[in-house]
DNA sequence: GTTGCTTTGAGGCACGTGCCTCATTTATGA
DNA sequence: TCATAAATGAGGCACGTGCCTCAAAGCAAC
């Protein structure tokens, strides 16, 4: 493996093909054919021959060939909320791209919004879809109980299903989207690092600690400071319920009662409310800030030293790690799960 | 595109084919054929009226099909240096699992290893390659003017080649591997928030500054310490040429000469042999250590608190990304490039 | 009008697999 | 032993494209 394969290796890639394996296992194509798609009325022992054949040639279906004799095209489906905040806006920009980038694969993926709120109607509508509509579908959701259960029937249907960037508990590490405990655990680091305060208070932020996301991201900030910054006290998490008139009045209020603020940290994707609010606080100390997600807001607030470091996942990488994995589902290739991790991404004014 | 889109569309995919072609354009097959693949004996206005039909009818040739009638198989090669530092062993090791995972794609990546500091032999081995062996070749090498010409070469005779890692100078953004000035950068923006000291010098050790690599991760870092930390001295790059002999003299006399050193930079990728230097120096204060790339010992490092960040690229990502590359250049897909970023991870503590 | 050239058409086979049908063989139970 | 069912084989068509041959049509110069 390490070293320069054969010459005879390098020319070309001779794979066996069904014919071969109907030829070693001395049965005929379409034997080969029904062990092959799983098909009834095979013996055993003629199951046993086939599954020799192929385990001893090495034998991969050809899936170009498999798909274009089967006419497949991926159909897949992103649920999304509504809410226009700008890192969603970037999400629906790079599935556009995808599509492009993906049609020469017959890949399709086309999008549905969805009152991010309604827990009821995203059931619904996740129960409307069947495997005759579409391939599979990546959702991203709050984690409530009807969402759980209408994804699990979604697979019943025979529907690929992966959570998007909301992670939810049944996925079991089959999901798109960031690590939120590794992440708040690295803006409790960070923040921890960087401030120079001998003490102070940690202003933490949020739009609604009922998501998944910021309660994982709330729990690896608080370990982080329990255990390695005692001279630091993190505050309650304010929620500001998506709300600007709301971010203002709790947010300045938290200011007011704790003028030993030192950090702030805000949980939320789109920082943008919070962050103006605290921009237009003006601590009297130099505070220092960190936020998630990169957009034009957080951009132009790392550049004039608003926030001291981002936490961003990359939108891009997000959109075509789910279209990737999707047909990883469809195709019953389990192997690539386990590689598409998601990076944590950390932005400074000086990366950008 | 935001909104779902027609249950039509969801239905199922029903591409143009180059009958469709044909039909639209009013000729036949053949000619259809002959302008797709660009062969010669057509006439203008004939090559117009397809090219018309392929811009109506939004025709995107179906690759499945057109490598399935090839016979084509993706046979790519990846020329890494011969010495086995625990970075390259991961490259390695996922180039191995990108072979299994990619066989159904029809691709197949082998290695070659090749004395690092010797261009001759790099350029000799890549003059020796034709489009018969390879299409593709991912190529970690330093950049000099042998290696650069026998890569222009080299893409004369048609075979597709991709810096990996290395940067060279002539790949004008598309190569594999992160931006080395912004990780630099990364690297000081963090050493001097995370110093608390008043003043102090830095240390700083690579494995050599002859690679393009260390010296743009240098200047990076340079450019942060001279503009954001002004109490910080940069000391000169101390180079340990991958020998632990040397890398123990030189860091031991640098440590002191300088016992005001309060941070220390690693640039080197491989971070063990000057890491187990500095674990055996015992500074009197305690100081900030940062190096590059996530290996055993990087990590172990971290957790011991020998080293206080890691900043890595994912060799998985790397290695994924550079096969998808080089798909897209041998398919002439050039959509991809721009999206195939390598990310930045910064690794502490606490999210290991 | 003839010759010689270029351009176009018609048709077919191949790639590897999926999915049919129909005939034939083999095993099972009475 | 025979009737019936289960298992297997033989063969063919389809998918969309690449690539080939050979014939026919168009076109130019003589």
């Amino acid at each position: 493996m390490d070293e320069k394969s054969e010459p005879a290796d390098l020319l070309g890639i001779l794979r066996p093909t069904t014919k071969d394996l109907a030829r070693v296992a001395g049965v005929s194509r379409a034997t080969v054919d029904r062990v092959l798609n799983g098909r009834d009325g095979v013996r055993p022992d003629t199951v046993k021959k086939v599954n020799a054949a192929i385990r001893d040639l090495g034998f991969v279906r050809n899936l170009s060939a498999a798909n274009l004799a089967k006419g497949k095209s991926y159909r897949f489906l992103f649920v999304l909320p509504r809410s226009g905040d700008q890192f969603l806006e970037e999400i629906h920009r790079h599935i556009a791209e995808a599509n492009t980038l993906y049609t020469s694969e017959m890949i399709r993926a086309n999008v549905h919004q969805i009152e991010e709120h309604d827990p009821h109607r995203i059931a619904g509508y996740l129960s409307s879809l069947s495997s005759q509509d579409v391939d599979g579908v990546a959702i991203m959701a709050p984690e409530t109980p009807q969402v759980r259960d209408a994804i699990t029937r979604l697979r019943e249907r025979g529907v690929c299903a992966l959570p998007f960037i909301s992670n939810q508990a049944l996925s079991g590490g089959n999901w798109v989207g960031i690590d939120n405990r590794a992440a708040g655990c690295t803006a409790g680091t960070l923040l921890g690092r960087f401030i120079h305060a001998a003490q102070g208070k940690i202003l933490v932020v949020a739009e609604s600690m009922q998501s998944r996301d910021s309660l994982e991201r709330r729990l690896g900030f608080d370990e982080v400071m329990n255990n390695q910054f005692h001279n630091l006290t993190p505050l309650p998490t304010i929620e500001t319920y998506g709300s600007a008139e709301r971010a203002q009045r709790v947010v300045r209020a938290a200011i007011d009662r704790n003028p030993e603020i030192v950090g702030v940290y805000i949980l939320a994707s789109e920082a943008r409310i919070p962050g103006e609010v605290l921009e237009a606080a003006r601590f009297v100390e130099p505070v220092v800030a960190i936020a998630h997600e990169r957009t034009p807001f957080t951009s132009a607030a790392l550049t004039s030293g608003l926030l001291d470091a981002v936490i961003t996942q990359d939108p891009g990488h997000l959109v075509r790690s789910a279209i990737r994995r999707l047909r990883a589902m469809t195709d019953n290739l389990t192997t690539l799960n386990s590689q598409e991790r998601i990076r944590i991404e950390v932005l400074l004014q000086t990366n950008l």
